[in-house]
DNA sequence: TTCATAGTTTGATCATAGCCGAATTATCGC
DNA sequence: GCGATAATTCGGCTATGATCAAACTATGAA
C-alpha cells in the first residue's frame, strides 16, 4: 500500500549537482541535445547518458528524438514551477554556485520562460514598473496597484479576464540569469502574447527561445515605459 | 566567482527520504520536536539530529528552543511553495511513496492542520463550497464570494470578526494526504472551533486528531452543504 | 562501402553521506 | 542534590551512486 506522492524521488534527481545543471540548463525553455547538456553539466557523454534516462523516466524530461540526435526538455510546466520555486529558496538562504545558466549572450537578452517574456527585457519591464508603482509587493506577494491597472487598460490589457482563474494574475519570477525577478502570471504570459501578436517579436523554432526585432524591441520599450 | 541559485544544495536535501519525511510532517504548519521529526522520519534521534542541522543551517527549517525541547518549523513560504511544487510534480509522474504521512485511516480522514481542519472531510468541504460558488479563485488567492458571505451570515458565522486581523480570511492549503486543497486562515479556524463547541468533533489528546461522532459527522456534513 | 559523429552499454573505481550504538551534555521534576 | 528525558557528539560501518575509459550501436555523409 503506498500514499502520498513521493518528493525525495523527485528532490533527489535535482539534487545532484550534474542534473541540476541539466536542468538549469533547459530552462529556458530550448531543447537540448545530450551533448549540449553533457557539456552543461561539466561531465562526459556515458555520464550524462545515465542522468538523462533518470530525468526522462521519471518524468521530469521529455525526449524527442530526431536523426542521431535527441533533443531533451523540461517534461511540463508542473516542472518548471519546481524549479522556480527550488531556485526562490536557494536565492533568499544565499546558496549561490559556481557556474552560471544560459551562456549565450541572445538568450539572456531576450526568452520566453515557458509562457512568460524573461531575461534582460523582461527584468528591465520589471523594474520600470517597480519603480512607477505599477506593480508592488504586498505582504511577500505581487500586486497590481490601481494606477497599474488604469495604465493596463489604456493599453488594451484586459487584466479583469486575466484574473478570474486560478493562476495568478501576477506572479514575480526569479530570472537565474539576472539573478532578478520580472513577471510571470498570467499578465507575464499575456504580455509576451501581445508582443508576438504586434510582430515585435518572434518565437524561435524552439518556440522558447524569443527574438525582438531593433524596431519591434524599441516598440515594446515605449510600449512599457510611456507615462499615462 | 559565483553566479546563480544553487538549486542542487537545496533539492539535494529535501532529496533525502528522511528528511522528506521531516518536511512533508511539518507542512501542516505545526512545529514539531526533534524526537517527534525522528518517529516520522524512521530513523534514531542522533541521525535525526544531522539531518535537522542540515536543514536549519541551509535554511529550510527554523527552529525554537523550549525548555529542553527544541521545536522545528518549516522556515518560510517559499519552502512550503517549493515542497507543494514537488509535491505536485511528483504526484503528475505517479511517484508514490511507501510511508504516508498521517499513517491511519482515521488521522487521513480527520484531522486538524495546526488550527483548521483538514484530511478527507475538509477536503470536501472545500471542494463543495468551490462548486457552489462559496469559494472561488481570484488572481491566485482564495476569496468568500457575496453568495458565501450570505451563506456564512446565515449560518451564525461572524466573518466580519475574522476578518479583521493581519491573517487572511480563507487561505487554500495543500492536503498531502488527499492531495488536494483544503480550508485554512480564520475562518477553517472558526470552522473547527465551531464544530468542537457544537459537540461534533473532538479533538484528540495529541491535538492533531479530530474525530467526529457518526451524528456529528452527519451534521457537519448537512452545516456545509444545506443550501441557502 | 567507409568514415565520422551522436549516443549508449559495460565494468570497475571511489567518495560521499546515511546510519546506528555508545557516551555526553542540558534541562526538567522531585 | 538526584534521576529521567531530550537532544547532541563521536566513531566506525556500509551502501549507494557518481564517475570515466573503453568498447559498442546507430545514423548521416562522402
Amino acid at each position: 500500500m503506498k500514499y502520498g506522492p513521493d518528493i525525495a524521488l523527485v528532490a533527489s534527481l535535482i539534487g545532484e549537482p550534474a542534473r541540476a545543471n541539466m536542468v538549469l540548463a533547459l530552462m529556458s525553455g530550448q531543447a537540448l541535445s545530450a551533448a549540449d547538456l553533457a557539456r552543461e553539466a561539466g561531465v562526459t557523454p556515458p555520464t550524462a547518458t545515465g542522468h538523462l534516462a533518470k530525468l526522462v523516466s521519471a518524468g521530469l524530461l521529455g525526449v524527442r528524438k530526431q536523426g542521431r540526435h535527441r533533443y531533451f526538455e523540461i517534461a511540463g510546466p508542473d516542472v518548471g514551477q519546481a524549479v522556480e520555486a527550488l531556485i526562490a529558496v536557494a536565492a533568499r538562504a544565499g546558496h549561490l554556485r559556481t557556474r552560471p545558466g544560459p551562456k549565450d549572450e541572445a538568450m539572456r537578452h531576450a526568452r520566453s520562460c515557458y509562457d512568460h517574456l524573461a531575461g534582460r527585457m523582461a527584468v528591465d519591464m520589471f523594474g520600470h514598473w517597480m519603480a512607477s508603482g505599477i506593480l508592488c509587493w504586498r505582504s511577500g506577494a505581487l500586486h497590481l496597484t490601481r494606477k497599474g491597472r488604469d495604465f493596463l487598460g489604456g493599453r488594451g490589457i484586459a487584466f479583469e479576464a486575466l484574473e478570474s482563474g486560478k493562476r495568478p494574475l501576477c506572479r514575480s519570477c526569479m530570472d537565474w540569469s539576472e539573478r532578478r525577478h520580472h513577471l510571470a502570471g498570467t499578465l507575464g504570459a499575456e504580455i509576451l502574447e501581445m508582443a508576438v501578436a504586434k510582430g515585435w517579436a518572434a518565437r524561435e523554432r524552439n518556440m522558447r527561445t524569443v527574438s525582438f526585432s531593433k524596431r519591434g524591441e524599441e516598440n515594446f520599450v515605449r510600449w512599457y515605459s510611456r507615462p499615462g
